[in-house]
DNA sequence: AAACCAACCGAATGATCGGTCGGGTTTTTT
DNA sequence: AAAAAACCCGACCGATCATTCGGTTGGTTT
């Protein structure tokens, strides 16, 4: 691999698991093997660094979400919703990593200042909201889900089960055991 | 206000708002006008300083809540569970500092090494969802509330509101607009 | 009035940080 | 194989950080 990529992973693992300001270019240096000065011949300084690292995150996140509702079917729209659930859960797990930067401070406070930031954050929250949006939607026209606010519902389902992976992180209940409450609270909520 | 208690509440604000490593002993005696070494003579460090600030939302916000629920009665469960929805989502505003403090990392973090720490945010937790939980119990007594796990469903309707927030603190979508939404989704998770 | 003490001050300190620079090495291009 | 470009190195720099320390003040106790 190269000295580069190995740079922009490390980076993501630590910033993700030490935050940005805990995390020193010599530690990074030091894990990597790459010399201080190798670090900023490839990124400009370190926000450039942690705005490759968010960039990297978008690609892989979306691109992960947008492959599995390509490639698969659901019989209706409130399978639809609980497959993007369980798939999201999922994620969260095997993407580890970069499901612990989103939940922390870093990218929003730079989002403030940084609009490319700011975009990179909205086109992931986009295309995380456009799925479950969608299932909704599917699901009133073909009677699986009887709701009336699409948008709202999404927003508020899909923060239900960032609340719970936030928990989970946190380790101060475990999203495993809730997950079968947490199936069945999403269909009442979209269901009479 | 003593230089103590103002120490106290400036550092509540600044680790809020710009996190425990963004925020300098040098702001912090210079926005207080307390000299270096007075923040040192009151609190023996950094740590001990956050320590006490934690420690200070658990008093308050813990406060807050029990005193509500003492001070007042509902109906039946669905509505005590209902109460507590709409306190939360208050208290996030009016005590927004202490929320905002307690949505960052720092205070996990330390948690990991520091059991008081960790003491103080578990009273915070335990604290809040006791009220949740004791909400559903008794509506299901009432027969106003109609589900399985109480527990598991105070820490799913927990992280839902506290999910949205979080959303809202970041401005990624407002709280206020889904006030209605956000209720008839949880009246549908209790409630056949 | 002497002794005491908590509150307070601010200059000084050593460690650490992000970032720079000049020079060496490897790879690609011509 | 010569030249150019890209990659890489690590010593070094100025700024900033948490923390220390010797000393002052004003009120209370003896």
């Amino acid at each position: 691999m190269s000295k580069k990529n190995a740079i922009l992973l490390t980076a993501t693992h630590l910033f993700a698991h030490k935050g940005l300001n805990n995390t020193s270019m010599a530690e990074l240096s030091k894990i990597t093997g790459a010399a201080g000065g190798t670090i900023f011949h490839h990124f400009k300084n370190k926000e450039d660094l942690f705005l490759n690292v968010i960039n990297n995150v978008k690609e892989t996140v979306t691109s992960a979400f947008k492959t599995y509702f390509l490639e698969h079917r659901f019989d209706n729209g409130l399978k639809m919703v609980e497959g993007a659930i369980m798939y999201y859960l999922n994620l969260a797990e095997t993407m580890e990593d970069r499901f612990l930067l989103l939940h922390r401070h870093d990218p929003y406070k730079l989002a403030e200042t940084n609009s490319t930031c700011r975009q990179y954050l909205e086109e992931i929250y986009d295309c995380l909201l456009d799925v479950f949006e969608r299932g909704i939607k599917i699901g009133k026209d073909d009677g699986s889900i009887q709701i009336i606010s699409t948008r709202n519902t999404a927003l508020i389902i899909f923060s239900m089960i960032d609340g719970i992976v936030r928990f989970n992180t946190y380790k101060l209940y475990s999203a495993g055991a809730l997950y079968d409450d947490l199936m069945a609270s999403c269909r009442k909520i979209l269901t009479r």
